[in-house]
DNA sequence: CCGAACCGAGAGCACCGCTCTCGGTTTGCC
DNA sequence: GGCAAACCGAGAGCGGTGCTCTCGGTTCGG
């Protein structure tokens, strides 16, 4: 079944080696990738490379949408390592996550969800890949509803005109969610990029908080209580949400690094039991 | 009193000439400001723009810098138009000044929140203009505190090493946080952004959020319970934010259409930094 | 087997940030 | 008032960029 004739395997190749090289500058240099550079790594001169991408924007359009499908797949990952009734576990897995996902990969994090590049506006193809850590977010939120386990939201109740933007989300999706339970559930999602990339950015660490992984942790824990996720496995919604969390243990995170500053512990920073 | 030479005031009215060009095309075309372009819409030639600017990057610099005071600008306005003791009025003027200046403004929101240019880290002088709008969100809260009038937080207490950087942040400033508080204060100031930048960089308006004001209003009120402020002015903290009134829609609380876009207010965008 | 499709190299265009040199003007000091 | 020094704009030029086009050589498919 070997129909791809030879030329087109050291195409599909050569498409391959230039995104990797490409990849590998986004990484050293910034966010502004050269094509000639690219091509010279490549022994190649300029011209060539337009034989596989029509623009310097195909190649980034590429690249953009790869690096869409991994954190993607490093948000699903941090869900998997918890244990399924573990909620709040999984929440903060898919958090944790990106979180390192995107500090291991910080021009493309940039790409994603940094300045548009100039010209070009992003292409259609990348809605779909970019909605997977919000519903892997909304899905936790979505079985713990179902399992009736799901604080009942307090607080400011969504006013009309946003109820029926969210209603119109919640009839596109199977799930028993409230308007005001999204609302929540995207809130977390905000927070969670405005975190992450105040983080990337560099607009955070000036010397203000020097555990940024704990902060992070901690404020993503707020956004649990907000969405109303129990703190403990297995238990019924409290109204009241207490806090003394059950197993330690728990990101995995699959791949990355995680470069979590000090191993050993990799998550779950050191929450002490009640008070201090 | 015009001991600056006519050289001297040429001068100082040429460097705004530059600026304002380059606001100007910063406006029209993306993030990526060309110098050239800037110089031929002055009928100069590049190199005499050298004679002002010691390269782009300094040209950028002063614009960021600028740019921070006009969003500082903003936010205070959006600060000091409502009531003094109405603290949920002024937080949300607050947010909404910084979210109408940001849409006014989007190349220079990218500039201060997007991705960082390629080569140039942001120097010293932008750290303090940019804490002014966290600062106006930390004042609200601080005033709110000494009047007894905030709700006490609840959920997740804040783990000990996230406490001590934030103890660290207390010391500095005088006022009467607890460290609780400010890590909800931060929450809502991430939020803040995080939703401003889905918004301005247009990965929200996907047609999926119809009324993004409102949605973006009701996210920020979802922050203001979450920082534990009064839902009306005057009255004293209530310990379980409560709102029965069960109508479906929203109470009296003059609903807030804020400066609903309608022009007539062109709110405070713009505000060209009070001058020195 | 041979035309067609594909491929890499090279030259070239317009643009970019930036440097340097060269005359002309303004300034400030003696 | 004179004059050196500082300032200023124009121009040429360097190396870089994305991109186009042409030209030979290779490979594919009918």
């Amino acid at each position: 079944m070997s129909a791809p004739s030879i030329r087109a395997r050291v195409r599909a190749e050569m498409i391959e080696e230039i995104k990797a090289v490409a990849r590998r500058h986004l990484a050293t240099e910034g966010g502004n990738l050269s094509l000639r550079a690219v091509a010279r790594d490549l022994g190649m001169v300029s011209s060539a490379v337009y034989r596989y991408f029509p623009s310097r924007d195909a190649l980034l359009t590429v690249l953009i949408v790869e690096a869409y499908q991994a954190l993607g797949d490093a948000a699903e990952a941090g869900d998997a390592a918890a244990a399924r009734d573990d909620l709040r576990g999984r929440w903060l897995g898919v958090a944790h996550a990106v979180r390192a996902w995107s500090l291991a990969h910080p021009a493309e994090y940039a790409l994603l969800y940094g300045s548009p590049v100039p010209g070009y506006a992003a292409p259609s193809e990348t809605v779909v890949p970019a909605q997977r850590v919000v519903f892997a977010l909304a899905a936790i939120m979505i079985e713990g509803a179902a399992a009736g386990r799901l604080a009942p939201p307090d607080g400011t109740p969504v006013p009309s005109p946003v109820r029926v933007d969210l209603a119109r989300l919640l009839a596109q999706r199977p799930g028993a969610l409230t308007e005001e339970q999204l609302a929540r559930c995207m809130a977390a999602w905000s927070q969670l990029f405005g975190l992450v990339s105040f983080e990337v950015f560099g607009r955070l660490a000036q010397g203000v908080v020097e555990d940024s992984e704990a902060y992070f942790d901690h404020q993503m824990r707020l956004m649990a209580d907000l969405a109303g996720l129990p703190a403990e496995p297995g238990r019924p919604a409290e109204p009241g949400p207490r806090h003394d969390r059950g197993q330690s243990d728990e990101p995995g995170q699959s791949d990355e690094p995680r470069q979590s500053g000090r191993p050993g512990q990799p998550d779950e920073p050191g929450q002490p039991a009640s008070e201090e």
